[in-house]
DNA sequence: AAGACGGGGTT
DNA sequence: AACCCAGTCTT
């Protein structure tokens, strides 16, 4: 079991990818990583991590900021709740807690977007406390090293798996343990076709031994996916619009978008494409965005203001047209940004009626 | 304990 | 199309 530690340390030494923040120590910037990093492989989060530490070098100046603008920085990255909460840990951290972020894993548990996984990484990278992190790489890496049965999202399998990585730990260095073990599932022990061949840990892995590599980690659940019918209506009068703040519990929260209707069915949605088509100027191709747990039918219109609404009815932002970039909007919305931004002066001249 | 929450890369 | 990613919060 030591000489399996040493050679995961000493893989990495030698194959560990240059990320900048692994030069630093800084709790801010080790926190904003791992926020980041949140289901997000880090070739998709780089491009942010660097966006961000460069807008808010410190917990205070993102204290600052006002959530617009973080989430606008946030944009394209999903989970939007993870920049609501960081935003709100960042004031709660410069207002309670004399701007510095707590020294302990049971101390970073408390703040707000910080789950187990994120308090271990941050206790251990930047304080080297000795706990264990667990996360999509950990659990690959160890349910095949010791060819481990238990699902990995069930309450039994999270535990033991939870007292295993513990046991696992190399206690003397868990800061350079850690990013080892995590490295070694995200370039080599890969979810599919691993390296097993020239692997590091070939001779003490369990599943190779036993050739059931391919079935681990197990998982037990699958994802549903609910199927959902949008319209967005978008109204152009002199250069302005109407756009609204999502502000229910649901995807996108706390994005803006055009006024949107939801439609129980695929007919439903059709059938008022149909009964308004006199108030449509011109309507997009039918758009299916994916997101892992939904898939989206939508329609974007560009229509006439009704008389009943008038063009504000109040319930949402009036707003130039020219302004737009500067509201967080989800990527099926900026999607149809981008591709209408030259077509649509065609149409907002003829559509003042 | 189970669901909800984005978007993109890989196979 | 299915699976996964430096997971966390809510119900």
């Amino acid at each position: 079991m030591i000489a399996t530690q040493a050679e995961l340390i000493s893989w990495y030494l030698i194959n560990g990818r240059e990320l900048p923040w692994r030069n630093t120590k800084d709790p801010y910037l080790i926190w904003l990583s791992e926020i980041i990093l949140q289901q997000t492989r880090v070739q998709q989060g780089l491009p942010y991590y660097l966006k961000f530490s460069m807008t808010y070098p410190t917990v205070q100046h993102l204290a600052r900021a006002n959530e617009e603008d973080v989430l606008n920085l946030w944009q394209g990255l999903g989970y939007y709740s993870r920049a609501r909460n960081m935003l709100k840990t960042a004031n709660e951290i410069t207002t309670q807690l004399n701007g510095h972020f707590p020294q302990s894993y049971q101390g970073l548990l408390k703040l707000k977007g910080v789950g187990e996984y994120t308090a271990a990484a941050i206790a251990s990278f930047c304080f080297n406390e000795a706990v264990a992190v667990l996360d999509g790489n950990v659990y690959r890496v160890l349910s095949r090293l010791f060819d481990i049965e238990l699902p990995i999202d069930s309450g039994v399998g999270k535990k033991a798996f939870k007292e295993l990585a513990s046991a696992f730990l190399d206690r003397k260095q868990p800061a350079t343990f850690n990013q080892a073990i995590m490295e070694f599932g995200a370039l080599h022990c890969t979810p599919k076709k691993p390296d097993c061949f020239q692997c590091v840990l070939s001779k003490s892995c369990i599943s190779k031994a036993r050739g059931t590599v391919n079935l681990r980690p197990v998982k037990q659940k699958k994802t549903k996916v609910t199927q959902r019918f949008f319209i967005f209506s978008v109204f152009l009068v002199d250069e302005q619009t109407i756009i609204q703040k999502r502000v229910k519990k649901d995807i996108w929260q706390g994005m803006y978008e055009f006024p949107m209707e939801e439609f129980d069915s695929k007919s439903k949605q059709s059938e008022y494409l149909e009964q308004n088509r006199k108030n449509i100027l011109f309507q997009t191709e039918e758009i299916t965005h994916i997101l892992s747990h939904q898939r989206i039918t939508a329609f974007f219109i560009f229509a006439k203001p009704t008389k009943e609404m008038g063009f504000f009815s109040g319930s949402g932002i009036k707003v130039n047209r020219n302004q737009l970039y500067r509201y967080p909007v989800s990527v099926l919305t900026d999607n149809f940004l981008k591709k209408t931004n030259d077509l649509s002066f065609l149409l907002f001249d003829e559509n003042v009626n």
